[in-house]
DNA sequence: TCTGGGGTCCTAGGACCC
DNA sequence: TCTGGGGTCCTAGGACCC
C-alpha cells in the first residue's frame, strides 16, 4: 500500500505554529515581491480568496476580513520540512519527498498493525514534534493514495484527517466522488477535453477504453487510469540529482540599464552555480532568458531566451556567470523595461563523470576557489563572499513586507519562553 | 504602483546511420 | 511498372506537478 502525507496549508500552518494567537484566524501567505497568495488557512479559503490571487487586488479584503497576511519565508518552511521528513523517514524505509508539504510512504502490510492506525500514529507523531497537522491519505497506487488524501482534507470532521482506501466498494465510491480535473495527472488541458467526452469524475475515466486514452493522453493518461483502477505503475522514487536549476525573478520595478539587468543576471548565474555543486554535478549549457512586464500592454513587449553550449562542462561560478553574460549581451536590446530574467542550467551530469577535451577545460585553480567560497558563505553567512561582478552592498531587495522570523534557522529570531 | 518560482516526463518530427 | 528496412539521437513544444 501506498500513503499520502500532506501537510495541511503547509505555509500557513508553519506561520501559525510560532504564532499560537493566530489560531482559527485566516492567514495568507504571499509569494516572492508580495505578489500573488500562495498559500491559505482553511479561513482565509472560506474567506473567498482564491489561490493566486494578486494581493495588490485584494488589499480590501485582507482588511474586512482581518486577513493576516505574510511573505514567503523560505527559510522557515524549508527548515520545518526537513524535521516532518525526518519523522516520516522513522515509518517507513521507503520514503519519496514530493514536494516541499508532502510525501509518499510504502506501507508493508503488518500483522495485527490496521491501517487506520499507523496512519494515526504518523498524524500524531508529526503534530506533536511539529506542530504542523497533516492529512494521511492509503491507497494500493499512488494516484489512490491522493484520491483518499484528498477525501481526508475534505472532511476533516468525519475522517479526522485519514483515509483508507482498501476495498473495492470503498474505491469506486472514492472515484465516483472526485471530480476528473481534481485527479492527480490529468490538468485543465485534458481535463476540458475529457468532459467533452462526458467524463464528469474519476470513475468515468476509469472505465475509458486504454485505445482513447493512450492515443489523446500518451502513456502518461494511460498510466493514471490503471492506476485509478488499482494497478500500481508509479514507484516511489528516490531522490536524484536535478537535471536542470534555476534562479528566475520577477524584478521589483522595471529595469531599463544594462548594468542594472547585468548585476541581477550575475547573481542568478552564482546561485544556479551554488545550487549545482551542492549537488556535485556540472552543467554543459545554460539558458538565459529576458522579458518585460507582460501585464502592461501600454508598453512596447520583447521577450527572448538563448541557449548557450559551454565548450566544457562546469560548475565554477566564475565560468558560468561569463557565460550568462554572454548570453545578456546577445540578446539585451536598450529601450525597453525589463521587468523578467532568468538563468537555467541545464545539461546536468554528475562530477565525478567528467568528459575531458582536447584543447579547453576549465581552470583548475577554480575548484578549489569555488570549495573555499562554499564554506566561508555556509560558515559566516550566505552571500558574505561574493565575485567582484556582484554589487558588494545589493542595493535591490525583494519586497517582503510582511516577513516573519526565521524561528528554527536563526539563533536571535528564536523565540524566548518563560517559565513561573 | 502592484500579477511567483521551480521542476518532470512524453511525443513527433527531423536528421542522421547502416 | 518498378525506388527497402531498421535503427538512434536530438529538440521543441505540450502537458503536468507543487
Amino acid at each position: 500500500m501506498f500513503a499520502l502525507v500532506d501537510c495541511n496549508n503547509f505555509y500557513a500552518s508553519c506561520e501559525r505554529v510560532f504564532r499560537p494567537d493566530l489560531n482559527g484566524k485566516p492567514i495568507v501567505v504571499l509569494s516572492n515581491n508580495d505578489g500573488c497568495v500562495i498559500a491559505r488557512s482553511s479561513e482565509a479559503k472560506a474567506a473567498g480568496i482564491p489561490m493566486g490571487a494578486p494581493a495588490f487586488k485584494y488589499k480590501q479584503v485582507f482588511r474586512e476580513q482581518q486577513v493576516h497576511v505574510f511573505s514567503s519565508n523560505y527559510a522557515l518552511y524549508g527548515d520545518m520540512n526537513k524535521r516532518i521528513m525526518a519523522l516520516l523517514a522513522t515509518f517507513s524505509p521507503e520514503l519519496e519527498v514530493y514536494s516541499i508539504d508532502e510525501a509518499f510512504l510504502r506501507l508493508k502490510l503488518m500483522k495485527d498493525v490496521r491501517l487506520e492506525e499507523y496512519a494515526e500514529k504518523i498524524k500524531r507523531t508529526i503534530k506533536k514534534h511539529t506542530g504542523i497537522p497533516v492529512s494521511v491519505g492509503i491507497g494500493s497506487s499512488k494516484t489512490l493514495a491522493k484520491v483518499a488524501s484528498n477525501i481526508a482534507k475534505k472532511f476533516p470532521e468525519r475522517t479526522r484527517g485519514i483515509y483508507v482506501i482498501d476495498s473495492d466498494i470503498k474505491r469506486e465510491k472514492a472515484l465516483r466522488w472526485t471530480k476528473i480535473n481534481d485527479v492527480w495527472g490529468i490538468g485543465r488541458r485534458h481535463a476540458v477535453r475529457l468532459e467533452y467526452e462526458g467524463v464528469k469524475n474519476a470513475e468515468d475515466f476509469a472505465a475509458m477504453s486504454d485505445k482513447w486514452v493512450k492515443k489523446h493522453m500518451s502513456v502518461v493518461g494511460l498510466r493514471t487510469k490503471y492506476e485509478l483502477q488499482g494497478r500500481p505503475m508509479i514507484n516511489i522514487e528516490e531522490a536524484k540529482a536535478k537535471q536542470s536549476i534555476a534562479t528566475t525573478r520577477t524584478f521589483e520595478h522595471h529595469y531599463s540599464s544594462y548594468d542594472e539587468i547585468k548585476e541581477r543576471v550575475v547573481t542568478f548565474a552564482v546561485s544556479c552555480a551554488e545550487k549545482l555543486r551542492q549537488q556535485k554535478s556540472h552543467c554543459g549549457s545554460l539558458l538565459f532568458f529576458l522579458r518585460t512586464d507582460r501585464f502592461r500592454n501600454d508598453q512596447p513587449q520583447y521577450q527572448r531566451d538563448i541557449v548557450i553550449n559551454l565548450p566544457f562542462p562546469t560548475n565554477s561560478s566564475i565560468e558560468i556567470v561569463s557565460f550568462a553574460v554572454r548570453a545578456l549581451n546577445y540578446i539585451f536590446t536598450p529601450g525597453y523595461q525589463y521587468r523578467r530574467a532568468g538563468v537555467v542550467l541545464l545539461n546536468i551530469s554528475p562530477e565525478a563523470e567528467r568528459q575531458m577535451t582536447l584543447f579547453e577545460n576549465t581552470n583548475p585553480k577554480h575548484k578549489a576557489l569555488m570549495k573555499t567560497m562554499d564554506r566561508l558563505n555556509q560558515s559566516i553567512g550566505y552571500d558574505k563572499v561574493k565575485l567582484a561582478s556582484q554589487d558588494p552592498d545589493r542595493t535591490w531587495k525583494m519586497r517582503q513586507e510582511k516577513l516573519s522570523p526565521c524561528y528554527t534557522t536563526k539563533l536571535k529570531d528564536v523565540i524566548t519562553v518563560k517559565s513561573e
